[in-house]
This record gives structure tokens, sequence and C-alpha cells, in this order.
DNA sequence: TCTAATAATTCTCACATTGAGCATAAATAG
DNA sequence: CTATTTATGCTCAATGTGAGAATTATTAGA
């Protein structure tokens, strides 16, 4: 007898607030432990006439939220990396990230917002290398290293490790983010990696080990890594970060907002150089009230860009090393 | 009673020759007629272990073809764009991007190469704006503007057509291809819009119209579209052409791939010395021989900049316009 | 009221990258 | 031996980028 197949549809809903990036999560109960995850559902195929108005209505469901910018990220299908219902089903995931602008959770509905940097500590570099990498992330990765029994396979590892995490000649790449997930998930410094139960992640759980950041159910921490991933990407070439931004906002809350999602800080004239030559934005003769300093004027996305040339995005000019 | 559900793994993949990008194509018999397709098949949950796998026996098994670079692309799963066995199963597809070196087909498999461009003619742009483009897209699309009723949406119309097929102020952005297919499409000038069948298409199926380009089966050529424009873009950042390229190469030959699949000229002092200042590239003393000119040098791809630094991929200098 | 502190905004300057074209070198076909 | 063909090298202006100094407009407090 075949197997059954069956399709979900997964939602990382994306804002930021107070320099902060946030994911949607609702509560799911796996495995008898209550865990964060993405909102999700399977496909209907009775109900629903494509994959992502099947994602809106199950995201509606459970959170109360009207996406608008949605974009399909990638489509998981491993076997063994799949939380089976049952031994004879087979689950594929599709999975999506959506922009808005944080809003209260509507009456009724348990979603809450989330940190992602909770989920994914090592991302966010704004101030300096996070400790975690350098006490616990670095030594782990490089007894993993130390750990593979042929020299040859040593030095892939090696490679490996320096292009993901970085090192004196490559330096660390912030779109690189899904590797950096996988690489740690290999090496079972993830959570999730024993529940799936891994060989190396069985090596260490013996050993006074404590994971790295909070799990998500399922794969979702991968899914978030993948969001991550291409928004960072995106951000340099499109420009969608007005989709997380207020009507109307300061240059510099437009550029904390992107230093919060590229997990670095950035150098302040020549990223204001950059906005205003893409004319991305235009001045409303209005100024932010109540702040510390000078005043700054309040500018308001030309939507016009859109329709423009090839609508440039935010750069990103580098900050002194 | 649920509907049933199936995925379809679909292969675009893609070999350059003598200049020409070329797809693997089976026939496919559809409604009565033999068209080409892309090699596909479904995902059998009990058999295979991951989709890529899956993807990788359906090629084997109808083209003899192993397949070594291989990048998901997009998964599909509107009702009414996928050909239904009947209509009680819903179908996805999950596409995918295979990179190979041309060769035979191997004996007992009916596949055969095929030039991207006779699917979507009007992408090659290497000796100029293509004639067909000037002489019965641009009209067609003026036309399908000014047939909207409200003059609101007939400015919505021209905007669309103004940034995706490039006008004085928006210039030709290369990557768009997908963009401009589905345009095509929903402006019904797309044998494959009939077959769907658009209303749009239906007002055009009297007069004495003939469809853009050769069409493919199912929404292969979509995916195709798909294919072409993430590959013209991952082509900027990450060095894929050389999956393309046999052991050596001269630099022109070099050009020429890229050229073929950005579809336009490049200048060529330019592009060497990008190429050259990337470190891509490494010279074997050996040169090209039974040539007209000055004989060229033979290169070789540098496989270890995979393990440098974030790996950057051929620019693109532009042409003198 | 004056002063320090805090930010926003404007400019400058060296340096790297790009677009375009000219000049030179090494072959082959007659 | 000469014209033709192609590869390779070099130059130059224009533009873009990284870094930081200088200037301006506020508020908090002395």
């Amino acid at each position: 007898m075949p197997y059954a197949l069956t399709v979900g549809l997964h939602a990382a809903i994306l804002a930021v607030t107070g320099e902060e990036p946030r994911i949607l999560t609702v509560p799911e109960n796996e495995a008898g432990r209550l865990t964060a995850a993405l909102p999700f559902g399977p496909l209907e195929p009775d109900r629903h006439r494509t994959l992502e108005l099947g994602l809106l209505d199950w995201v509606r469901e459970q959170t109360g939220m009207n996406l608008t910018y949605v974009e399909q990220l990638y489509t998981f299908g491993d076997r063994d990396r799949a939380l089976l219902p049952d031994e004879s089903t087979r689950v594929l995931a599709v999975a999506y990230l959506a922009l808005v602008r944080e809003r209260r959770v509507t009456e009724g509905h348990a979603a809450s917002w989330q940190g992602i940097y909770r989920f994914l500590p090592w991302e966010d570099r704004r101030t300096g290398e996070p400790a975690i990498l350098r006490d616990r992330i670095r030594p782990a990765l490089a007894e993993w290293v130390s750990s593979a029994r042929e020299p040859k396979r040593r030095r892939q590892r090696r490679g490996r490790v320096d292009i993901t995490f970085g090192v004196a000649a490559a330096p660390w790449d912030n779109e690189r983010v899904l590797d950096r997930y996988e690489l740690l998930y290999e090496a079972g410094l993830i959570a999730e990696a024993m529940r799936d139960c891994r060989p190396s992640a069985a090596a260490h759980s013996n050993s006074a080990f404590t994971e790295l950041g909070s799990p998500l159910a399922f794969d979702h921490r991968r899914i978030l890594a993948t969001a991550l991933g291409r928004l960072r990407g995106k951000l340099k070439y499109r420009p969608v970060v007005f989709e997380l931004l207020p009507e109307t906002f300061t240059l510099f809350q437009l550029q904390r907002t992107v230093e919060s999602l590229v997990g670095v800080r950035l150098h302040k004239q020549n990223f204001r150089r950059l906005v205003e030559r893409g004319a991305l934005v235009e001045g409303t003769a209005r100024f932010e009230t109540a702040t510390r300093g000078r005043p700054a004027e309040l500018f308001r996305f030309r939507r016009e860009v859109l329709h423009e040339r090839s609508a440039p995005g935010v750069g990103l000019p580098g900050l002194p090393e």
C-alpha cells in the first residue's frame, strides 16, 4: 500500500520593533512538551486554490493576522527530518516568509512575538562578535573537527567551519545563516538534532551539554534560518525594509531596522547617502518630536520606485573593522 | 471524501554548447499531441528518502544522466494551472535547476537537447533587441494595455509592461525572466494560457494569432523561465558557470558561455579583468590550437575558491549602449 | 540665560571599481 | 611577406565607496 502524502504550509512572519526583529509564534504541544512553533497548517486541496491562499487562511485562523507581503522560501522534504504523525504518512513542508508591521495579537489567539535572536543568538553581531560564539560555538566546532577519524575528513570539516563561520581569510558572510544552522545541526549542537536522533548528537548527550539558543517545534528553526538568510540577501537589492516600517520614519530608524536584520552596525553617513541616491524616500516636512538631540526629519517611502527601474533596495555600506 | 495529493519533481537540466544554452527534454503525449517536456516524475514517499534523490532517480531513468549540481527553484501549486490527471487529484510541482556539461544522450533514451531560446525567444539580446519583441510583443502588449476597461487599470498595466519589458527610464532587467513570461501568459500571448483557458487568451484565439516561441508540456515553460532568471542572478555572485564548462577553457569561451546565459554581449577586456581579479581561474601553460588568430591560453577553474571567501562569481561588465 | 550633551545633517578626501577604447602581440591564410 | 584575426595589455575619465571631520539644531540641566 502506498504511503499517504501531506503538504504543510509554514509561515515565518517577521516584524521589527524597538530595534529587535521578531517572529510570530504559536504554542505547540510537541511530545508532551510545550514548544514555540511557527503558524502552520496542512494544504487542503479541496479548500485552497493556491498554496499561498492556504497559508493566509491558516495564519488568519491561528493568529488573526492578515498578511500582505508573502514570499515562498523553500520546500523541505527529507524523510528523517520531518516529525511524522504516523509511520505511513510522508510530510512535506513549504515554507514562506511574510513581512508585517508589528501589532498586538488580536484577542482570542494564543500567538506571541519572539525575538529571532533567541533562536539564532550567534547571528546578532551588532555589538561585535557575540560571546556565545567565542566561548561555546568555536570551541565546540573545533572539537567536532578533531573528532573526525581520518585526516582528510578533518580537513574537510575545518574548511567548512572556516567558510561558514568566518576566519581571518574568509570574513563572516551574514547571508550564510542557513549554512551555519545546518553545520551546528550536523555537529550536534542544536537541540532539534537530538530529537531527530543524529549520531553525533548522541555523542554529546552524555556530557554536560546545553544546546545553543532556544529550540522551535518541528523543523521550524531551520525555516527561520532560511528566512533570515534570504531576507538579508534581498534587502540589498529590493526595497523590502519598508514593509516593516510605519508610514513615516526617520532615516536613523530605517538604519536601525536594517541593522537589526543584517546583524551588524552600519556607517551612518554613508547609509544615508545610499538611501538618498537611490531616491527611495522623500522627506515630509515634519520632524520627529520628543527626542534628545536635534530632531530628525520624517521620511516616507516612495512607493513609485516599485514601478520605476529595478527597485534598488538599501545598500549596506560596511563598518570600519 | 478528501482529495488525493501528489507531488511532481521536475528538472530543468541546462548545458551550454556552441554558445547556445540548451535544456534536456523528453517527449510527452499531452492531450493527443506530442510535446517536449522537462524530465519529471512523482515523488514516491516510500522509495525516495529526499526530494532531491527522487529527482535524480527520475532523471536517471528517463535520460540516463547522473546530475551533480542541483538546486531547488520553486514549488508551484495553483489549482488551475496544473493539468489534472483527474478531477479529484491535486498536483504540486517542485522544480529544480541542474547544471551539466553537455554530452550525448545515452542509448535507449528518447531525451534530446533543445536551445532554450526556442521557448523564450525574447530573452536573447546578444545581437540587440530581437525582432520578435519589436514586431510582435510590444504591439501585442500595447493592445493588451489599451484593452482594459477602466483608465486606472490601463495605467497599472502600462506600468507593469514598462518595468518588466523595459522602456527609456527603466532599462531591460535580464533577471526578470519569470515576470516577463507571466505577463505574456496573462496577456494571452502564450500557447499554454489557452490550454489553461485564460479569458484574455480566448479573446485572442479568434484572430489570426500565433503564439510566441515553442510551447512546453504542462507548466514547464514557466519552470524554464524561473530557472533562467535564477541562474542569471546567481552567475553574478557565485562561480556556477564552471559547472557548464569543460576542465580547461579559454577566457573567451568562458565569456561566450556567460553571454549566452545572460543574453547580452559583454565588454571583453573588462570581463577578463573581473575574472582575473576574482582569482577564479588559473592559467595552465597550454594553448588553444587550431584557431584563427593568436592562440588563447587555456585556463582552469580554481576549485579552491569555493572554500575561500564568499566565492564571487563572474561579474558582468556592461556593454556600451 | 548659558553650557554641555545629544543627534541630525552636510562635506571632504583618498581610494577602489567600472566603462570605454586604444595599443601591442602572436598566430593563420593567402 | 602581408593582411587578417584574435588575444592580451594598458590608459583614462567617471563614478562609487569607506572613513571621518565639521556644522547645525535641539534638550537637560547649571
